[in-house]
DNA sequence: AAGCACCCCAACCGCACAGAG
DNA sequence: CCTCTGTGCGGTTGGGGTGCT
C-alpha cells in the first residue's frame, strides 16, 4: 500500500499528536474498539489517516504499555531474541508484554547496539568484533545478509521477498554439504512423528525439536549460531549460557515453548500467554487524568486491563482535566479519593499516567501489580458482539482459544516446512 | 547565554501480505 | 486470476531535549 493517498486527498493531520486527540482516540476505542482502521478516524473525528490512529494506539495509548526504562533483564532478553531473530521487532515485543515493537527497536538502535560494541560484540551478528572483522573478508553467507538488515533498505526488501520466516530459512540448509542440517533426524533438531500431513491439532503428530537443533547451528547456518556462545549474563530466564532445556523457541511466533516429549494439542495449550482473568489486575480505579468530553455516555466505569476508566458524562463532577495551562492532575480511586500530583503537566504525559506502574499503584493499596498479558488490543470483534466495552475481561478467554489456533497453525507450518525437506 | 552536536523517540514511509470482490 | 483495500512490519526521519563548549 505504502503511501496514503487518502492523506495527500484530504488534509490530514501529520506530526505529534495533541492531547485531544488521544483523548478522542483513546475514547473511541475504549468505547468501541477500532475495528475498521481506516474508518477509525473518521468515526472518532479525526484529521488522521487509520494507520495514524493504529500506530497512535498500539505505541502510545493501549492500557497494557508499560512505560519507562527497561530493566536490565529486558535488554539482555532483548539481545538474546535479537540473536535469534533478527531485526523481527514485533516478534520480539512479543515476548516482552507492554512493550512495543517501535519501542525495541529504538532501544536497540540507541542503546544496546553501542552497549554491545562496548562489549566487543557486534550487534548484527552477536559474534565478537574481532571475529566478524575477520569474516567480512570472505563472501558472506545468504544468511548472514539476511540476518543484518540494519540500514539497508534492499535488505529489508530481500528479506521479505524471499517470503519465507526465518523459520524456512532456518529449516531451507543445505544438505549437501557433510553434516549439512537440514535433515529433520533427531539429531538436526526435530523428530516428527506421526503423519505431517495431518492436522496438528489432532494428537496425530508430535513434533519434538531436539535440544540440539537450536543449540548446535553452526555459526554459518542461514546466519545463526550456537546460542552457547552468546554470554550476555541474562537473568530474564533465558540463560544460553545455562539453557534450560525445556525452553524453546517457535521460530514462527517466537513464544518460548516447553520441550515435551510430544507436541500434542495439550501441550501447545502449555506454551501458550498465561492470559486468564486470573492473571488480570484487580480493578484499580486510576482514572484517566483526562476530562472526557461530557456527552450521553453512561456515568460507569469500566475495567481495561487494569485501567479503570470513567466515562464522564453525569459523572462530570468527578472529571478532571490536564490542560495544557494546567499545574495539577488529579487522579480518583474507586474511594472517589483523589490524588494529586503537583508540578508541571509537561513534565509527564497525560497517557503516562494510564501506565505507570507508580501511579498505578498509588491509586490503590491492595492491588495486584499488573501483569502483563498478551493480545490485549481489542479486535472489532470483541466490540462489535455486544458493543460494550465492559466484557473487557470475558474477551481473554476467547482471545486465548483464538490464539490457540494461531498456536497451532504455527506447528502445521513447521510439520510442513519439515515435510518439504 | 548562545551555539553546537548528539541522542532519543514518536511518527512517518514504503513495502509485503492477506483477503474480499 | 486480477485489482483494490486494509493491515502489519521494519527502516528511516525529524524535532525536541540535553549536555558540552
Amino acid at each position: 500500500m505504502g503511501r496514503h493517498s487518502c492523506c495527500y486527498k484530504q488534509k490530514l493531520r501529520k506530526g505529534l499528536w495533541s492531547p485531544e486527540e488521544d483523548e478522542k482516540l483513546l475514547r473511541h476505542i475504549t468505547k468501541y474498539g477500532h475495528g475498521c482502521w481506516s474508518s477509525v478516524p473518521k468515526q472518532a473525528g479525526l484529521q488522521r489517516c487509520g494507520k495514524s490512529c493504529r500506530l497512535r494506539w498500539i505505541n502510545y495509548l493501549r492500557p497494557d504499555l508499560k512505560r519507562g526504562t527497561f530493566s536490565q533483564q529486558e535488554e539482555n532478553l532483548i539481545i538474546e531474541l535479537h540473536a535469534v531473530l533478527g531485526n523481527r521487532w514485533s516478534q520480539i515485543a512479543a515476548q516482552l508484554p507492554g512493550r512495543t515493537d517501535n519501542e525495541i527497536k529504538n532501544l536497540w538502535n540507541s542503546c544496546i547496539k553501542k552497549k554491545l560494541r562496548q562489549r566487543g560484540i557486534d550487534p548484527n551478528t552477536h559474534k565478537p568484533l574481532s571475529e566478524v572483522e575477520n569474516g567480512d573478508e570472505k563472501a558472506p553467507t545468504t544468511a548472514t545478509t539476511n540476518n543484518n538488515n540494519n540500514n539497508n533498505n534492499s535488505n529489508t526488501t530481500n528479506q521479505k521477498a524471499s517470503g519465507g520466516s526465518n523459520e524456512l530459512k532456518f529449516l531451507k540448509v543445505d544438505n549437501s554439504k557433510p553434516g549439512g542440517l537440514g535433515v529433520p533426524e533427531q539429531k538436526s533438531g526435530f523428530s516428527i512423528e506421526g503423519s505431517l500431513g495431518s492436522k496438528i491439532n489432532n494428537n496425530s503428530i508430535s513434533v519434538t525439536p531436539t535440544k540440539d537443533f537450536f543449540l548446535d547451528r553452526p555459526s554459518d547456518t542461514m546466519g545463526y549460531f550456537p546460542l552457547h556462545q552468546l554470554n550476555y549474563g541474562s537473568n530474564a530466564g533465558l540463560s544460553v549460557n545455562n539453557p534450560n532445556p525445556s525452553l524453546w523457541f517457535n521460530q514462527e511466533t517466537t513464544r518460548p515453548f516447553e520441550m515435551n516429549s510430544e507436541f500434542n494439542s495439550n501441550s501447545i495449550s502449555t506454551v501458550l500467554p498465561s492470559v486468564s482473568t486470573s492473571i488480570l489486575p484487580t480493578q484499580l480505579g486510576l482514572k484517566p487524568p483526562i476530562s472526557l468530553p461530557s456527552d450521553n455516555l453512561q456515568p460507569d466505569s469500566f475495567n481495561l486491563n487494569g485501567v479503570q476508566y470513567w466515562e464522564t458524562g453525569t459523572s462530570s463532577t468527578n472529571s478532571s482535566s490536564i490542560s495544557s495551562g494546567s499545574s495539577s492532575i488529579e487522579l480518583h480511586n474507586n474511594n472517589n479519593s483523589s490524588f494529586w500530583f503537583e508540578g508541571e503537566p509537561e513534565d509527564i504525559k497525560w497517557s503516562e499516567y494510564l501506565h505507570n506502574p507508580f501511579l498505578m499503584a498509588a491509586s490503590t493499596q491492595n492491588q495486584q501489580t499488573p501483569q502483563p498479558i498478551y493480545n490485549e488490543i481489542k479486535s472489532e470483534t470483541q466490540f462489535i458482539n455486544d458493543g460494550s466495552s465492559t466484557n473487557w475481561h470475558q474477551n481473554q478467554q476467547q482471545q486465548q482459544l483464538q490464539a490457540s489456533d494461531i498456536y497451532a497453525k504455527d506447528f502445521q507450518r513447521l510439520a510442513a516446512a519439515l515435510g518439504q525437506i
